[in-house]
DNA sequence: CCTATTAGTTGACGGTGTCTACAATTTTGG
DNA sequence: CCAAAATTGTAGACACCGTCAACTAATAGG
């Protein structure tokens, strides 16, 4: 016996209770029968809408990548003329914000990639505003390109690289000096700045 | 009726066959039951010498560190005077020789600290390595202990977001033009290289 | 020698993903 | 319009999983 809603749309009520879950206990959390068992349906109805707990958990994901994209894009514009800056933050607040889900994205085997051609193309977007920012700034010619490209790793690197540790909250356990983590952050963002920097201005020597 | 070796020690046998399993089919592929199997015990023989599933992890986990903080430790050793780039690039090896391994220390979700002391002092001591390296070319005052912890913060982001990166293949949905994912490890290395010394040379202004 | 501790076994419970078979409903095509 | 076909949901079973409880065999100490 569904309920009201979700018999208009018993596919997209599933993807809400299922991210509701994760959002709440994180992907190890999710069981399709947790799902069913919400929504008041048998256990095998989900079946019906997603051939496997892996293709529910890969619509979520790309959901989640679409928002996440969404959201680096509109924090940069918001910041001009410090674009990449505002992108950077925008990156850290979400992991900080949405534990679960950048977790979810950027912490958790992905399934088959071949499998779901849909979540990689979101995620790819979701680095491509990084890549078409440092593009902005280079130019598109082909060693220009290969340049802004590198860069747009590094920077993801260390803004995943960070974000994965504070979220561990392994930081705590270090015993660091007093302010050290208070300005990690502020540190890191200095630190992108910099390295952009010199690498750009000691460039024509190697 | 168990095997030879093991009748002598199950709980060191558990440990040999759980990390098997795990640099086999990672952390999710093990289970209590198969660790078990393998070693032709009843299911509950391994209860008596590990009160739970996490508390084997735990105990792998721990040893993942202590044959992690050995090889950086050696590694770094072996390239004088540039320590600091032997330990950066022995991390990365580390990470692409034994991707399940290094998943398993820092991609998944911690057990309760408070549970697994050992595990959390570990993990520390893999850290301090590099801490401890920078700490010697700052020095030891509050100030210059600071800012190599900060430092440090910086470096291992860096390298653990890149390998964590390598890791997952998703460079190769990128399309990034040629060269780059060859070059990627190298420009991070560089990057390290220049960010660390024009945030030292332009220390005094801010 | 008898007792208490230890190590290992067996069985059960409730949880999971997912296969199969079935019923009900909706869509479609002649 | 009506029958056939496809869609959507249900119910039951199977093989896994972690772990609790009860039992047995061996071992060590007083």
């Amino acid at each position: 016996m569904a309920k009201s809603i979700n018999e208009l749309n018993l596919k997209e009520a599933c993807i809400q209770a299922a991210r509701e879950v994760i959002a709440e206990q994180g992907v190890e959390g999710l069981s399709m029968r947790d799902v069913a068992r919400r929504l008041e349906i048998s256990h095998q109805a989900p079946y019906r809408h997603f051939a496997s707990r892996d293709h529910l958990l890969a619509e979520i994901m790309r959901r989640c990548f679409e928002d996440f994209a969404q959201f680096l894009d509109q924090s940069s514009k918001h910041n001009q003329p410090e674009e990449l800056r505002g992108m950077g933050e925008a990156y850290l607040d979400y992991a900080a914000a949405k534990p679960l889900e950048y977790r979810l994205m950027f912490g958790t085997p992905w399934p088959e990639p071949a499998d779901h051609p849909e979540l990689v193309k979101h995620a790819v977007h979701a680095f491509d505003l990084l890549r078409q920012n440092l593009l902005k700034q280079h130019g598109q010619k082909g060693s220009e390109k290969k340049q802004a490209e590198l860069e747009a790793m590094f920077i993801w690197s260390l803004l995943h690289g960070y974000a994965s540790i504070e979220q561990s909250n392994v930081m705590q356990h270090l015993v660091l000096s007093k302010g050290v983590q208070t300005n990690a952050r502020d540190f890191m963002m200095k630190m992108i700045h910099s390295a952009l920097h010199s690498s750009r201005t000691e460039e024509p020597n190697k």
